[in-house]
DNA sequence: CTAATAATGTGTTTATTTTACACATTAAAC
DNA sequence: GTTTAATGTGTAAAATAAACACATTATTAG
C-alpha cells in the first residue's frame, strides 16, 4: 500500500517516517472488520448451508451466516477457523476466501467490512454447538432471504463453489472419507444443479485415476451396495493438470 | 455477521441492541483498511504492471503497488477507482476484486488489512500522472521483489487474471478498441505464457462470432497490414455459455 | 422361497472438439 | 522488381465428450 493521502512526509526525499504512518492509521481508521463463514454441507442429496438466527433487532427472526469481528491480533483465516470451530467443533476443514463485502450501509451498526470464507464440511462428522441462538442446516436452493447482505454473500460464495468444484477436487470434503461413486455423483449434481450420465461420470473419474478402490461395500443401503472409494490427494498433487484454453 | 463476542445483550431474547453493537464496534476496532490496485497493461507484446517507488523508509528504493487507506465513507471499489483515476487519469476501467490480504505483520505501521483489485487498461489511452514518486510500467515476468507483501499480491492477482482470461472476454480491455487478430493473440500468449497456433486461434475466435470485422486495416506496420476488429459485448452477453464439466 | 424391485456395474458408437500442419497472398523494404 | 515478413485460409487426424442398453446383485414384498 502506498499512502498518498498523508502530507506529513520528510519533504526532501518524500519518504514517510513510520510514526507518521502510524498516527495516520490511528486517525483515519473508523472501519470495523469482520469475517463471515459460509459453511456448506451435503445431506439428503442436497447442498446445505449452516445458518443462525440473527441476534440483531433489525433482522429479528431472519437467518444469517456465522460471523464475528476480527480481533486486531488475529489472522483473517484464523478468525474464520475460530468461528467454525466454535459452531461445529471441527478444525482442519477445507476453507477458501471468497471476497470482501464493504458496502457503506451493509451493517446497521456502522461501517463494517467483512471478509467472507466458505468451508466444506462432512455433515456426519460433527455435532452442532447450538449456543446462543438456533443453528440449523438449510437447503441452499430454498433460501430466499437472509439478514444483512448475507443472501448476496451466499449467492457469491455458491457461485464460486460451483466454479471451483469443476476444476478442483473439493467435492470430497463434503463426503465421508469412504464414499460410493453414487454419492460422489450426487454431490456434483447437487452443487452444479445438473443431471449427469452415470456411466460417463464413472468413466471420467476412473480415467483420472485419483480414486482408490477400498475393496469395501456400502452397508445399510436399501438396495444393492456399491463399492467404496477414497480420494488420493497425493496422486492428485503430482498429476494435476494445467490446462490452457479459451472458452467463453 | 453474527457478533457472538459481545455479552451486552438483552438476556431474555438474546437480542442485542444497536447501540450495544455500535460501542462494540468502536472499542474492538483497531484495524486499518486499505485497497491496493494491480494495474495491468500490455505493451511491446508483454504484460505490464504499474508500480511506484515505496514511500516507506523500510522499503526505500523498492517498488510497490498503488494503494491507499479506505475512507470510512468510501466504498471499496470507489477507493480503488479513485487511486486508478489519480494515477492514470482513467475511469470506466475493467476492475475486479481479487482477494483480501491481512497478515498480522504485512505492514510495518501496524495492522493494515488490504483489499486488492486488479485492473486492465489500454496503455495507449492514458498519460501517467507522476506525482510524488516515480510511476513506471514493469514487465510482470521480470519482477522479483516488491515492498510489503506486494509480490505475493501480484502473483495472486496474475494467477487470477490467467484463470479469468480463459473464460471471460477480458483481453480486449488491454487493447485499443480496434485491434488485429495478431495483437489479440499476442495478449493471450503474454498473459498465459504459451505459444498458440495462429490458424486455430483465428478459427476459435471466428467461431465464437463476437468479433466485428471493421473493414479497416492496420496502418504503420512494417509488413502487410492485417484487418481490424472490435469486440461485440452485447452479442457476447446474449450468447455466452454456461459450461458444466469436471476437469482437474 | 420366489418373484419383483431398484440399484450397481460395464462397452461401444457417434458426435464434437481440439490439434497439427502447408501454401498462396499481400504490402512494405530494399 | 525482387525479397521479405507478415496475413489469410482448409483439411485430416486425434482426443474428448455424449448418447445409449443390458446383465448383475442385494433387498424387499408377497
Amino acid at each position: 500500500m502506498h499512502m498518498s493521502k498523508s502530507s506529513q512526509t520528510s519533504q526532501a526525499q518524500n519518504i514517510k517516517t513510520l510514526s507518521a504512518i502510524q498516527s495516520e492509521v490511528e486517525s483515519i481508521n473508523r472501519i470495523a472488520l469482520s469475517v463471515d463463514c459460509v459453511i456448506f454441507g451435503f445431506d439428503e442429496n442436497k447442498l446445505k448451508v449452516l445458518l443462525i438466527r440473527s441476534d440483531l433487532k433489525k433482522f429479528q427472526g431472519q437467518w444469517s451466516l456465522l460471523g464475528d469481528l476480527v480481533d486486531p491480533g488475529e489472522e483473517l483465516d484464523a478468525a474464520a477457523s475460530r468461528i467454525l470451530k466454535e459452531r461445529t467443533g471441527l478444525d482442519d476443514v477445507y476453507m477458501e476466501q471468497v471476497k470482501t463485502f464493504g458496502c457503506l450501509n451493509r451493517h446497521p451498526a456502522g461501517r463494517v467490512v467483512t471478509v467472507v470464507f466458505y468451508s466444506l464440511i462432512n455433515i456426519q462428522n460433527h455435532k452442532l454447538k447450538i449456543l446462543d441462538n438456533e443453528l440449523h442446516w438449510h437447503d441452499v436452493s430454498e433460501i430466499e432471504e437472509l439478514a444483512f447482505d448475507h443472501k448476496q454473500i451466499l449467492d457469491c460464495s455458491y457461485e464460486q463453489l460451483q466454479r471451483r468444484v469443476q476444476e478442483h477436487p473439493l467435492a470430497f470434503s463434503l463426503l465421508p472419507k469412504k464414499f460410493s461413486l453414487r454419492e460422489l455423483q450426487n454431490v456434483y449434481e447437487a452443487i452444479l444443479n445438473v443431471k449427469m450420465d452415470r456411466r460417463n461420470f464413472r468413466k471420467k473419474f476412473f480415467a483420472m485415476d485419483f480414486l482408490v478402490d477400498l475393496d469395501e461395500m456400502e452397508t445399510d443401503v436399501p438396495h444393492r451396495p456399491g463399492k467404496l472409494y477414497n480420494f488420493n490427494y497425493n496422486k492428485y498433487e503430482k498429476k494435476k493438470k494445467k490446462w490452457v484454453g479459451i472458452d467463453f
